[in-house]
DNA sequence: TCGGAAGCTTGATCTAGATCAAGCGAAGCG
DNA sequence: CGCTTCGCTTGATCTAGATCAAGCTTCCGA
């Protein structure tokens, strides 16, 4: 393992405020893998073999249908676990994941990483807070699906990226229109159009960038009750 | 603190395979509230105050839209931990929550919950587990939103409600239907239409109680996908 | 330099599911 | 008891978004 890589788990998330020895020992036990982008992880159904860390790159969790249907739930990048839920819990995994580009992945077999868990409580409290800000992707996502039309979740999409600035914002796009349109639960058609729609509220799109020429008139649009005809 | 609830919180899952003294140290911090059906334990935006765990009765997590729109995200029981992810990570809760039933609950001041959690390996990977185990919950969620139709949606609730039987099931549905529907993204007329789909896949439903006559043909037509046109 | 293949947009339909609107049976109440 | 209310179903309609189908760039490899 590169000193570069050690230094990049030290400072991730998951890890920067637990002893530069216990990651070290975590570590030790992993194998460092650099991948080309495509490459599956793991598939929906398999029992986790061991604990997938994102060294630098990133990753798609997907969810298959029967036929050739799948969607991206969430992307991840460096410092981030995937799907450590499985892997805690020894069981199958729901979803299959797949490296978005090209990646630096840590793998940690899935027994010696339980085992660290177990005995090692400053590890034991990062994972508790990667998997509870991760339930929390996930409860927003359901929201969105559940409460918003697709232009607002893409104009949702666009804030989260934006961050919370005031006025103007740029934000790259880092995903084709196909993958984006999986993660937010839409076909690619109408992310275009909900891209065109955001227009008459100041989203100007150039090929992958994205400009919001007014955050909080856009905020405003998409926190909007979907409303019901009677109320119009 | 009535011995019973003792007893209760010890054979959680939670906290099965904690030290009957560590538990009662956790639980000390904490007060026993019973409190009525309809009743809201806290709102979305709220910074949590408490540590939330139901003892008995039933709890949902609620996400509401600007207007009078709501939807019940997830349905918890005896044993749960209620969106312990803000509570840890000390965030404001992204759902608000509400007593499905009357109830027995346990609240923990979040910052005394909060320091148990650190100091006690044990508790902090029994939230770990919980955390995953409820992550696991959010993801079969969100896939069943994005990949599957209203009637395969409520079928595979069903199916998940009569756990891994072989052919016929009976279960009840513990919810009225206008909730019910909410927890699945449709609407309670499409809960009743899609009720009317499974007929013909051998579901009676007579009342709060539904019928399975072949829980196997149902489990094969809630995994179809849901075919595009030109492969009919 | 020239296809040709992707990726993206736009237009024309189609459909799953929402909304609106009755009806209907069972439970609660005066 | 009769009346009302509420929960549920069923029917009629409407619509957001999917699907089908062209075009249009842009990029890439020969």
């Amino acid at each position: 393992m590169r000193q570069a890589d050690l230094q990049t788990l030290q400072q991730s998330s998951l890890f920067h405020d637990i002893a530069p020895r216990v990651v070290a020992g975590i570590a030790a036990d992993g194998l460092v893998q650099a991948l080309p982008k495509g490459t599956f992880l793991f598939a929906e159904g398999d029992q986790p073999e061991f604990c997938h860390m994102i060294l630098g790159g990133r990753a798609g969790l997907i969810a298959q249908d029967g036929a050739d249907r799948e969607t991206t739930i969430e992307f991840f990048g460096p410092g981030d676990m995937l799907v450590g839920a499985a892997v805690i819990l020894d069981m199958p995994y729901l979803v299959s994941a797949r490296l978005a580009a090209d990646s630096r992945m840590l793998l940690i077999p899935a027994e010696s990483f339980r085992r660290h868990v177990r005995h090692e409580p400053a590890l034991a409290n990062a994972c508790l807070r990667q998997l509870a800000s991760h339930w929390r992707l996930l409860i927003g996502q359901i929201k969105d699906l559940k409460l918003k039309t697709a232009p607002q979740r893409v104009g949702g999409y666009l804030l989260e990226k934006a961050g919370d600035v005031g006025g103007r914002a740029v934000v790259t796009l880092g995903e084709q229109r196909k993958v984006l349109a999986g993660r937010l639960g839409m076909s690619p058609e109408s992310l275009s159009r909900a891209l065109a729609e955001l227009r008459s509220f100041g989203v100007g799109c150039h090929g992958r960038d994205v400009v919001i020429s007014d955050v909080k008139q856009l905020r405003e649009y998409c926190k909007q009750s979907k409303v019901p005809r009677a109320n119009a």
